[in-house]
DNA sequence: ATAGCTTTGCGTCAAAATAACACAAAGACC
DNA sequence: GGTCTTTGTGTTATTTTGACGCAAAGCTAT
């Protein structure tokens, strides 16, 4: 079998918008440029795919060597191929989105320098390339995801409360919803399981604490 | 600004699920392959990203020359990394679907010869490469998609009945739905606009004709 | 301890959406 | 004209949804 000839082929890079969730409020993790083009503003982090990689290895490196994280949730979007997005020549990006909860992987200097910051994603600058778009595009396949999947867990401890559930979906949805009815479609669903346990220390009520149904492969929720 | 100078590249190829509906069933396009890899057997229409196009360029080159095709709906899919999918060397693959109404374009002699075919969708062969999978996942994203947008109209001629439409969402979501209820919902819906004529030279009662509400951008069916 | 406040869990009720189905009108065929 | 099939319209019971009442749990101040 004869092995193709390559054509001249364009740079491949897999685009990253990391989600956080803390203190109720959704945030992108955005990366400072020190080089051009586009040095000193903020750009979604991203590599070029190396031959023996495949795509979500390139996003788990990029996770691992820039930013201190491993073995989150990895979902792939599309691909941006705007000839002109990139000035230094032909590339083209795959994003993905990755869901992380940010107390897993604390801020330090070393790993988290200046140069790495959480934007709320109500409150993003004016980013680099074409990472607006994708940023953008991301918030709309998470909104819809969280529908249709149970991947709020990704952003949340393993134990939760139910107000805690409803805040993570109200900020992400960016609407307002019940909060007795969120309770309800969200038990009836089998969403997730109640453990019996207490979240204690906190002001008037102890919340029952959840944990997720892990059974579950899709859902069907509307608000 | 330096020009980066790139790194080893994989090649980038748009593959393409071309859906038709005729005779009350899904089809997709395939093309026979006649070298090597997977020689004689059946395929995906595709083509190698060329310097200067975007992704939907590459897709229209494919239609255009292969099939004979233009001016077709398309929709970017996922992409497809596996290092192993293609014998030849790395080679990433960004799916697409088409929507295309076959009454549009007759098969012919000359550009459709015995090396291009419709298969049903629930009857494919197996296919080459990893164009089994492609294909399924683009069934899926189809199935997905008549359900949120007004797509269906690319399958059908631009004057059609209800009983036409319908059959089109029972057979592209493959399940039963009650007549009077699907109608209901679609022109609660605004989905189409009633234009006063029937189509004649039928047996039976005589439906009436509608066409697609173009203004619609978004619709929420569930069957 | 008790009153007052906030948060959480549970329940109610009317309105809307859905599923299942009855029936009549239109048209073809005998 | 009678019969059959297809299409258009309407009805009803059930389920789902949205809006909201209320009491229990737990903190704080007196």
């Amino acid at each position: 079998m004869p092995s193709f000839s390559s054509y001249k082929n364009p740079s491949l890079a897999a685009d990253l918008v990391v989600f956080g969730y803390q203190q109720g409020i959704l945030s992108i993790l955005l990366l400072n440029r020190n080089t051009e083009p586009f040095k000193d503003q903020w750009v979604l982090p991203g590599a070029f795919l190396l031959m023996e990689e495949r795509l979500r290895d390139t996003c788990a490196r990029v996770l691992k060597t820039k930013l201190g994280m491993d073995d989150l949730y990895l979902e792939q979007l599309c691909t941006y191929d705007e000839p002109n997005r990139d000035p230094r020549g032909r590339a083209i990006a795959v994003a993905h989105y990755a869901l992380v909860n940010p107390a897993r992987f604390a801020i330090t200097a070393g790993t988290m320098a200046n140069d790495v910051k959480w934007f709320n994603v109500k409150e993003l600058p004016g980013l680099g390339f074409d990472h607006d778009l994708i940023a953008a595009d991301a918030l709309k396949s998470l909104q819809h995801k969280i529908l249709h999947y149970p991947v709020g867990f990704e952003l949340l401890n393993d134990l939760f409360t139910m107000p805690e559930l409803h805040a993570l979906y109200e900020c992400i949805l960016d609407i307002s919803i019940d909060r007795r009815n969120f309770r309800r479609k969200i038990l009836d669903a089998g969403y997730i399981i109640s453990t019996g346990k207490k979240r204690e220390g906190l002001h008037n009520r102890h919340p029952d604490l959840y944990e997720f149904n892990k059974e579950l492969k899709s859902i069907h929720l509307s608000f």
